[in-house]
DNA sequence: CTTGACCTTGTAGTGGCTACAAGGTGCATA
DNA sequence: TATGCACCTTGTAGCCACTACAAGGTCAAG
């Protein structure tokens, strides 16, 4: 099949399975007569590995790391695993300097009465009012 | 003082401050006779401002704004308000879409037996197990 | 006089795409 | 047959907010 078609299958864009191509994280597919690429089904599972992973925030190195691993079958899974860890591990840390971010943001919004700039808070907390 | 003094005291460093000159966001500072950019307090505030302001994830189109409005005393702060609010909007987005990510990389993880690869959990999620 | 810390400019790289531009191909319809 | 339109090709540049590096200038201490 066409890009266009595993990129609808993959949810993948068509670009983006180009770019995965240049940087050879997916091998290039055979081209139809007139220069098209021709996809498998292989290509369009790979690439939905790809999503998946991606949407579970794992970088391009992890995802590469993965794929590598997925056809080792007899391998043990501990590199799968640790990565996986490792990658929940840093997840959790933005959480929490997001929680850090949304309580700061919270407290500087409820603290503003409405007034004029010289009086708000969000600004005087930004300009200077905590911290030396 | 010299941007190395101004980047420590505001902890923000001297290639970040001479980007933000570039990007027109700080405006440039008088230079000494050795053509040495010499800041004076206002800048050193200034840079305060944008570095607390990029602590709390605001963007730097944001902070343009911020700055801008900060220095028009007399007007309401309603404008602040709705741009903080609207970032804090987004902040918690991001936050619900990470906890859906750290959930499901539990599971996954959880659910792994530490076998061969061709038996993890972990592979198996990303390979085909759910959706279509 | 040399060392070393600091400063200057400019350019290129990071990640992970995304958006063009300029042209070729394939199929349905008038 | 012609025309339109969706689709494909390549290559390049842009996004964000820096960060790194190269090649050189300046200044005070020892
Ligand atoms: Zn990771
Ligand atoms: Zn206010
Ligand atoms: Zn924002
Ligand atoms: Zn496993």
């Amino acid at each position: 099949m066409r890009i266009g078609e595993v990129a609808r299958k993959t949810g993948v864009k068509a670009e983006t399975i180009r770019f995965y191509e240049r940087e050879g994280i997916l091998t290039a597919p055979p081209r139809t007569r007139s220069n098209y690429r021709d996809y498998g089904p292989d290509e369009a599972a790979t690439l939905t590995f790809i999503r998946r992973a991606r949407d579970l925030g794992f970088s391009m190195p992890d995802v590469r790391e993965l794929l590598e691993l997925s056809n080792e079958d007899d391998r043990s899974c501990a590199a799968v695993d640790s990565l996986a860890r490792a990658h929940l591990d840093q997840v959790e840390r933005k959480i929490a300097a997001l929680q850090i971010m949304r309580d700061e943001l919270s407290r500087m919004i409820a603290s503003c009465e409405q007034d004029t700039i010289s009086d708000c808070r969000i600004i005087d907390t930004l300009a200077a009012s905590h911290g030396p």
